[in-house]
DNA sequence: AACGTTTGCACAAACGTTTGCGGTTGATAA
DNA sequence: TTATCAACCGCAAACGTTTGTGCAAACGTT
């Protein structure tokens, strides 16, 4: 059963190919009567576009891409909720891809972004991308780009990201506040750049306080089971009283981690870390953290590159977003 | 800066496109060393093909559809990861849209599919879903259509699914056998499909153990929060020692309400649930589920459609796939 | 030497749209 | 009556590929 073009009610109707074409689009050319026919037409006949023929002619095709690390529980969701919140209400379309945080993957990716025509990319880099040259073919193609959260140093693309060091500062600096005076921090993977932003904030402000005699730490995991065995190694001997999670996949292994070890939360160890606001709600005792809220960067990414392909503004310097942040104290962490 | 074409690699080779064209793909019509000679200057000259130009000659996208109500935390990352994994393998690329559970929306998406010329669509019926009109247009375009989990009774599209009914009752039968006898049956929007079958499962198994005088109590919740205060509510008044969570989303209500009101699991109130199987790890204590594998639905269903893709068989009598599920025993129940 | 066969490439149509331009009406103005 | 001008519609090119067919030259066979 073949879908029905404009050909075919061109044929019916007897007229051009063309005057159909515009009577769809309601086309001032075209006699009102001959439209409202054309209309009634293509609704009895089921007509709907070929888009690959309209991408092809008109040399646009409304999707935008977005490439991801992995659609794991955490953060993405929300993002690619946002995001596809917003973009629904317009008329573009969302290519989702999985980088796997595989930079090979990843560059497959942008290249299927650019072969089937993408007019826009979102991507949060993998763990192990550590150059842009990947990106460069579309921003001379005039293809706009916008990093995400985890991002590179660089003078080229739009980012939206939040600030990452001052976000931990603000965090670390509560544990301190607090009472916390030997404090672990848990980070991801060392070679991104998002790590190394938390990092350098974490260092910095236990620096800061160095005449409170602090005790610092710091352990590298790659998901939810690294980070729990990591706490079941490292407490034993490092005794924290206080613990920076610096991701949800973090502390969903943390807690339980500390709760097998019967430590009690936050009498003999404080947690506290960077989330997206869901996990800290189930778990028990509820977790302080700052919020790093997913959909609203998802929002902010979708409305700001929408903006960018209407204003075909490719052309003026980088620009960097940064989302406001709000530390929201609960039960893991003393008062 | 305009992409590089097949034509422009001809106008620098003094040969024609069709020449290139072939050449590219290493046709035997075209002599080795002319051969050699185009893909070097495809590869100077930075060339990649338009997929949309492909896809409107060829009639073929390439594009699998994937359809969803809501790319939440639960189970879904999973099942998109699974689809991906194997999605990468092949030559396909997937085309995620999300109905947030809206019947209009979805049927917007369907639409969408079909005007992008999708080969095939994988799709999660939304709740509001009552009829499969909107899928029918493209069986007749001789697109396939595969249901995935949240599916509706239908002769015409092939599925994937596990067995709902059995599964409730896997689970139900373990509390019982472990000692329950107020038992709490907490289930999701009653509309759906999945709801009705996991609810009739809990009912007949209710029923078939009768001569044990036990008691049934069933609600019906929108998510999270909503188990939550349902627990809430329900508990100090029917005082179950036995609660079934048909789903992780559930899950993750049930046992932060019961621990905010100090009821110990699962010395007064066992819990079990339907999960993918990470949540209960993270929770304290580990509840036993029973495994519904997103990972393995997602690499099923996108092997599934390949296949027939491949097969190019859309005239079959429907199939029905039905995943192996698993009990996973922890501590959230008695031994 | 005459024929058939292979090799290696070009031509042109087709996929379904959009859109600049040109052409035919009929009405109005000069 | 003729020039002017809308109003309304058709022609054809273009977007970048793929692919059936045609055709010349080179080769092999008697």
């Amino acid at each position: 059963m073949k879908r029905t073009t404009i050909k075919d009610i061109a044929t019916i109707a007897e007229v051009s190919i063309s005057t159909v074409s515009r009577a769809l689009k309601d086309h001032p050319d075209i006699s009102l009567a001959l439209r409202e026919k054309i209309h009634q037409l293509a609704i009895e006949l089921n007509y709907h576009p070929n888009m690959t023929a309209v991408q092809l002619r008109k040399q646009k095709s409304n999707i935008i891409g977005l490439i991801i690390p992995e659609a794991n529980m955490f953060f993405f969701p929300s993002v690619i909720k946002g995001i596809s919140a917003v973009i629904q209400k317009s008329n573009y379309k969302l290519l989702v891809l999985q980088s796997n945080d595989d930079i090979q993957q990843e560059i497959d990716n942008v290249r299927i972004c650019y072969e089937n025509g993408v007019d826009g990319l979102l991507i949060t880099l993998s763990n192990q991308t550590d150059k842009l040259d990947h990106l460069q073919e579309l921003k001379e193609a005039g293809i706009p780009v916008v990093l995400l959260d985890k991002v590179l140093d660089n003078n080229d693309f739009d980012e939206i990201i939040i600030n990452d060091s001052k976000a931990t500062q603000v965090c670390v600096e509560y544990l301190i506040k607090t009472g916390c005076r030997r404090i672990l921090g848990l980070f991801g993977n060392r070679t991104l750049m998002i790590t190394s932003k938390r990092l350098e904030g974490f260092n910095e402000l236990i620096e800061s306080q160095k005449g409170l005699d602090i005790a610092a730490e710091c352990h590298f995991v790659g998901n939810t089971f690294d980070a729990w065995s990591c706490v079941e190694q490292v407490y034993p001997t490092f005794k924290p009283d206080g613990i920076f999670a610096m991701s949800d996949e973090i502390i969903a292994g943390v807690i339980p981690a500390l709760k097998k070890m019967n430590v009690a939360i936050p009498g003999e160890c404080s947690v506290i870390g960077i989330s997206d606001g869901f996990l800290p709600k189930i778990l028990d005792p509820e977790v302080s953290f700052l919020h790093h809220d997913g959909l609203n960067l998802g929002k902010m990414a979708a409305h700001h590159i929408i903006q960018k392909l209407l204003m075909n503004d490719n052309t003026n310097p980088h620009i960097t977003l940064m989302l406001s942040t709000q530390l929201v104290i609960n039960d893991s962490t003393k008062k």
